[in-house]
DNA sequence: TATAACCCTGTAGCTAGGTACGGGGTCAAA
DNA sequence: TTTGACCCCGTACCTAGCTACAGGGTTATA
């Protein structure tokens, strides 16, 4: 009994591949074989994938994931073990926007200077490019 | 006259390697050759790097470089094109942006509704990824 | 029985932007 | 003349996360 693994692969909107992918990286068990030597998966394979693709939508990593699964497994695992990867994700996830931010902020800043229209040979933008280096962030160190 | 190779890297500090890279993905045009072959960059190509690298600090893709390179070579282009694909880009950065402010909304409020201790079995962060399919910006459906 | 639809494995390819390596040629100083 | 620092080329490797393919075995159905 069990599911095959295109049955699984279907209930969680997955390609097959993507199952033996995750099964060599250590994501999923390895799940006992048929006689033919075909996987079948037990049901509780569908609430793991669905695990691992929400926690991907949260911006996790599969080695990340493997990290969560495992302190999810373990008894004596503390909450704020969990917590603590949250709140880690969330200052990386912070550290992208405020990147994000910066370039968008720049790249406005020269759209702004821009006549828009006329050849390419005065434009502001362009000309910004190289002159650029984004200067924008400098208080931030590591 | 002219630079060599590891000159011009050394002046725009880039790896040598990535000028050749850059050459072959026809960013940089193919340099000039002494008697023995070697590469002798014209002084306008530390110019031209620093276009690169200020287009990518913006955001922009190498074939996007290209682009807008071939824009700024062409004296029938308009600043209106290069206006344009700068606005594409403030999108598509902002489009990324809010993704990465939904993840870590959705990953603040997990982060919210943990007591910080206790063992891993009732964790409402752990819980949140499988029933979490990240619902984006309201709060009831699928 | 034949044929489609599965399943298995190992390996290669994809995106993006590089970086490294091996094997060989060139050149200037000591 | 022999180092050592360059230069050349082609190709492989890296991160991340898949996805595809080739070549073979199995199972269900007509």
């Amino acid at each position: 009994m069990g599911l095959t693994t295109s049955q699984l692969a279907q209930a969680v909107e997955i390609n097959s591949e993507t199952l033996r992918y995750y099964e060599s990286r250590g994501l999923l068990p390895e799940p006992p074989r048929n006689a033919s030597g075909y996987r079948l998966y037990p049901v509780q394979s569908v609430e793991r994938l669905r695990f691992i693709k929400g926690a991907q939508a949260l911006g996790f990593t599969l080695d990340e994931i493997k990290e969560l699964l495992s302190l999810r497994a373990n008894d004596r695992a503390s909450k704020r073990e969990v917590r603590e990867q949250a709140l880690q994700k969330v200052e990386q996830i912070e550290e992208k926007i405020d990147a994000l931010e910066t370039m968008r902020d720049a790249l406005r800043h020269l759209i702004g200077q821009c006549s828009g229209d006329g050849p390419t040979s005065d434009c502001p933008i362009l000309d910004g490019m190289t002159t650029h280096g984004i200067h924008a962030h400098s208080s931030t160190e590591r």
